[in-house]
DNA sequence: AATTATTATCGTAATATTGCAATATAATAT
DNA sequence: ATATTATATTGCAATATTACGATAATAATT
């Protein structure tokens, strides 16, 4: 044991699980930040910006593009990385929908 | 090694990062969305709505808590869970700012 | 061809998460 | 008081994540 039951949940929950997984963790958070901030999206430099190694960066670079958060092109050398808007308006969505339901109930039981 | 380095990072970053980790499993996708659905929020019954074990389903109910997600008041035998309205409003502003911010710029590079 | 620069992968140690059986706790009901 | 119901905690095994040094792979530069 030990390992998550995916197969008990429906597609959109393992897909908004996946999503968030990968957004949860300070690092990915703060390349997701700086893709959004930097101009252009060529981001060798994003080892520069974060207090972590080399291989620990690139690591966290794969978890994103494997959750479809980012995508990356060869740009002769380096690699050019960018955040994949469909991906982030479909988690503005979703929290969107869930907050403004919960802004209709207005059960404050708790 | 193997601790995620907190010190390192942003309050915000963090605090983006617990709320997104807490979420980023399909058993807390769906007792999230179960909360949303359910119109009384008296929710022992989310035990039978997941394939989990009681002690499991516990479990994932104290991390929802411990990251502000969810509040639970006692209701005299059981325990009256619900979501945390400011908390799913935040996370629906920081998405929401980040993918509008995403689609001014425009700049399709990958 | 050798060097340099950039990113990825491997291997591994430290730590965290997931899941559940067994057990504990707390409130209500009998 | 005892049983019942609802939830939490403990302890533990299986698995996953985090981090990084060492090394590989790839492409540009000299």
């Amino acid at each position: 044991m030990g390992a998550t039951k995916t197969e008990h949940f429906t597609d959109e929950q393992n897909a908004i699980a996946i999503l968030a997984k990968a957004i949860g963790h300070p690092a990915r958070v703060a390349i997701l930040e700086y893709l959004l901030k930097v101009d252009t999206c060529i981001c060798g430099d994003i080892v520069n910006e974060l207090p972590l190694a080399q291989p620990t960066v690139s690591q966290h670079l794969k978890e994103l593009k494997n959750a479809g958060l980012i995508k990356g092109n060869i740009e002769g050398n380096a690699i050019c990385y960018c955040i994949d808007e469909n991906v982030l308006s479909k988690l503005k969505s979703y929290f969107a929908t869930i907050s403004d339901n919960l802004e209709k109930k207005k059960n404050n039981c708790c």
